[in-house]
DNA sequence: GATATTCTGTATCAATCGATCTGGATGCTG
DNA sequence: CAGCATCCAGATCGATTGATACAGAATATC
């Protein structure tokens, strides 16, 4: 990822601005939803820029994909990972990325769950991605639960692994509320119990 | 829905099966994925035909909602309701649906959430259905947890509103698990822990 | 059997799809 | 400044999209 030596006239716009924008119409409208034509206008690029930038519209997607997993998508186990207090852990990840007023659709739970599952098992390479991205999140979830139990902080025969697919599928389910907005709010208001369930 | 007198030629196919079939295209690629010559070939009913049984893309769409909700949307808050025991209700709510060795999609979770989430603000009346399901089915569950109390199996305060929430989120992350199968198959061995979780 | 009504099947419509060709603009290197 | 590599902009490609016109086939009613 170094600059290397640029020959040519150099590109207009910037990459990662551009990715990004291309998520959110991704988001909004999933991968078979979105045209060309709707991408290129939102992200101000040409097509045959589009192309030379990112491939074509599969390539874009998986891409966006990648965007995604490294900036909101890696949001809420960020914030479960940097609180100390492993209650309040789990609060963050529940809360994180959810925004009930929120006019676009970030803000509105996993993008993953929301408009990229559709296309899984018929784009190729976005299963794959989903089943990694869940394994990881299982994984970095049931870790610190680990570590809470290494520390005496939660008790011993504390099922790390179940109560980490638990919370990460309270989650997904929060997701799809958010989308329609239907018992979001009312389910944020549920966290601190769900919080409590869970590590009990 | 009584038989009425029918005139002209009878049609060829029964509009129920077709909907199911129609639903079951659109539950693996979803609105805007699924195009019309995908449909029709699936169906076995021509263009004209369809649009004159159905209405057009969209028309169909909301019936193949609507087909869903009435049968295997159903289901799990059917399995729940008449199972007389309250853990063994819960059980058969997160159970039903998922079959971890399933081929085509159907026994893969919701329809709603895997499929039809992803075109909600984007497709007109989309996303008005999906809440209105979401609204009964936290009620509908919710109900049965007042039941429960009422006949003092659980105790006074138990949080019938928020369990109920909990329950649902829990079964439609349960889904995103499923369409990529990244980790049913240990989700739905947790499900004992979790009904125990839930109904604590 | 004649008529009316509805459905089926082929063929096709304009519009849009994803993707690319072409020509000119831009900026680095020497 | 000359040479070159790359990018931008508009036009446009064949294919596919959602949707329909038309003619013939099938059934009920009279």
């Amino acid at each position: 990822m170094i600059d290397q030596k640029i020959l040519g006239r150099p590109r207009a716009f910037d990459a990662e601005t551009a990715l990004d924008v291309a998520l959110g119409v991704f988001w909004r409208q999933g991968f078979a939803g979105a045209s060309l034509r709707d991408l290129t206008a939102a992200m101000g690029v040409n097509g045959p820029s589009l192309y030379a930038a990112f491939g074509d519209k599969r390539a874009l997607f998986l891409k966006a994909m990648a965007r995604y997993a490294e900036t909101a998508g890696a949001a809420p186990l960020r914030a479960f990972e940097a609180e100390p207090d492993i209650r309040a852990a789990v609060v963050a990840f529940l809360t994180t990325g959810f925004d009930p007023g929120a006019q676009s659709l970030r803000g509105r739970g996993c993008f993953f769950n929301a408009s990229a599952a559709t296309s899984a098992g018929v784009v190729d390479g976005v299963s794959e991605i989903l089943a990694a991205a869940t394994a990881a999140a299982d994984a970095r979830l049931a870790a610190r639960f680990a570590d809470e139990v290494a520390a005496d902080r939660l008790r011993v025969d504390f099922p790390c692994a179940a109560r980490a697919r638990q919370l990460l599928d309270t989650r997904q389910g929060m997701t799809f509320r958010a989308r329609t907005d239907a018992g979001l709010a009312a389910a944020l208001a549920d966290i601190p119990d769900r919080a409590a369930q869970l590590l009990a």
